[in-house]
DNA sequence: CCCTCTCGGAACATTTTTAGTCCCACAAAA
DNA sequence: TTTTGTGGGACTAAAAATGTTCCGAGAGGG
């Protein structure tokens, strides 16, 4: 119930949470350091002495602070609000801290966490595919000239759905060749989606899953086309993938059973553009196909990683293990399940 | 607690209120009667057609609307947003319903409703009066001479201890001679206070409570001071008043109990400015006595009657009736109590 | 006693946001 | 075909937020 008052503000007022926490945050510091003065307390909170003395004469007007020639103080009903605030902006603000708390132990530069449960709840993939657009919408809007690599996936698909912006200058390619999958996820389908709701070029990369070796091999050599698509895509500088579970996707790609236990037996938990990877972060297997490989990723700009569900937290910190990860966009589901995980010392 | 919620919320990001409930008129105005374009949408919300759009930016961006060619319509996920908001929205400006309720039945210009009970939390009575600061304010700002005449009683003097502003043009007196109350809730006490905060002047009004009408007359006549500021009330153009049971008043000025009893025998239920009044609005009583009489408000500017507390209730009805109020700030149990005893036709 | 330091308050310039007002291309209806 | 409505874009004026700076008052130390 008081979850999804929460969260129904997130959404219709998502601007008012910031002003909410900041002035709680303001009425805190005060309370602690009563009386204290403008230019201390803005230096204390990292604020600009305006905006603070906004901050401070609002909750003066409110009966929260009193001023006095020695500083500001909180007013008795000022700590009643303290005090009734404090669990309330805990919730408000749990799942920042849970981002604070993955950005520091995986190293990841900045961590989205969507409330709910995308394994069950359809909106909240919707919404981390919204998220992951308005990331890459920023990162594209700091350079023109871009080239964007996507992975396929429903997640993706909804966030080359949920887009919109102009930029012609950009081209952008699948990460990897065709998956065999309904078609509209497949990352040729999310890139030319993506392009098109971007206004931006596309290129496409047609080359059939799980073939050997020597037909890849043979297919690069002849195939000019490919060839220089292929190009591109080694020279992204943003990247979009998913996250899959090992299991999932193995069976997915139709690997014989036989190769599904033993990669499984070696403790593949995660996969991503065509890596399998273990929980700490080890390589067990790669398909073979063209386009990037894990061990291009640090040579690109900006990796984003997208994926929710509690069942898909272990294969999200195998993932971020196995790789520089920039930005991670997961749900609460995820995020709770892997923060229990980092916990319990793994 | 969901009530808690909304206090806190109201009391720390009073403008989300105002936010959350235009956005969800939009919604569910489009939910009405979509497709609908931009510019029949703002008239319809009598909004402007930039205002308008800034809404609708945000909620298609949001994903709660989309647009087409023919206009915007509600998404699945909008008509989701718009079921659970609506009984939130119910509950956030219920007491704004409750305003526009007394005031069509009360036929006052402006009711002022402070969430919760005085008789039971002090803090109300505190926020009663600085809605009423709040309130005396604005009225000052529109013209900067002024009379203001207050009563006494705690409300008023939470008033005029939270108010604070600059207008040396001003004159605080008390509405009537003196009461033989606490010196911190006489008229004369708040009025000084009053001024003091205002940074205005003030004049005092010594007259005994309850004197015959001949020691009355001789004090008027021979004293010039006390004249003088008689006529200055009798000119004021802003009355702030409180309100007061007829019983409890009646024994707090020490009237002879065979009389009280009389007075609530003839029905004598609410007191303001000295003057007894029945519930439905007839006069029964009138304390002798210098200053502002109930006859007198018709020629004031500006009434302001302040008073809460459920007990209050047909106080406040009474002499909202007797008199005409322009501005009547109390509280949600006083004003759900009203509305009963209005609704019982009463 | 004076000196100094910090306080709140306030003024001003600048930047950023918001709001008012057009215009345009396009699609659907007439 | 014209007309009417749509969303989208653009430009400008107004307003709000913010950065910057200064001032006098009062507390506290010398």
């Amino acid at each position: 119930m008081i979850d999804n008052i929460i969260n129904l503000q997130k959404k219709i007022v998502p601007e008012l949470t910031n002003l909410l926490v900041e002035r709680y945050k303001v009425l805190r510091q005060v309370s602690n350091e009563q009386p204290i003065g403008r230019r201390a307390l803005a230096a204390k909170l990292n604020l600009s002495e305006r905006v603070l003395r906004a901050q401070v004469d609002f909750l003066k007007n409110a009966g929260l602070l009193v001023f006095s020639t020695s500083g500001m103080s909180v007013t008795e009903e000022g700590n009643n609000i303290l005090r009734e605030l404090a669990d309330y902006v805990q919730k408000l603000q749990g799942l920042s801290s849970l981002e604070q708390y993955l950005l520091a132990r995986l190293n990841i530069k900045q961590v989205v966490i969507i409330p709910g449960d995308s394994d069950k709840e359809p909106v909240v993939k919707r919404e981390m595919g919204r998220a992951a657009a308005r990331q890459l919408l920023i990162l594209l809007k700091e350079s023109k000239c871009n080239i964007v690599a996507v992975s396929g996936g429903t997640t993706l698909a909804a966030m080359a759905a949920n887009i919109s912006g102009n930029f012609p200058e950009t081209v952008v390619v699948p990460a990897r060749g065709g998956l065999g999958d309904t078609v509209e996820l497949q990352a040729n389908t999310v890139a030319t989606v993506l392009a098109q709701h971007l206004h931006a070029s596309y290129r496409q990369l047609y080359v059939p899953d799980s073939v050997s070796q020597e037909v890849l091999r043979s297919i690069l050599a002849e195939d000019e086309g490919v060839r220089a698509v292929v190009d591109i895509v080694k020279h992204a500088n943003i990247l979009v993938h998913g996250i899959g579970r090992a299991d999932v996707m193995a069976r997915h790609r139709h690997l014989p059973q036989p190769f599904i236990d033993k990669l499984l037996a070696e403790g593949a938990v995660g996969e991503a553009v065509g890596q399998y990877t273990a929980l700490d972060g080890s390589q067990i297997f790669m398909t073979n196909n063209a386009g990037l490989m894990m061990q291009d990723l640090p040579q690109i700009g900006t990796v984003i990683g997208v994926a929710g569900g509690k069942s898909k937290a272990k294969a999200i910190l195998a993932v971020s293990r196995a790789t520089r990860q920039d930005i991670l966009i997961t749900d609460e589901a995820a995020a709770n399940e892997m923060a229990n995980i980092l916990s319990n010392g793994q």
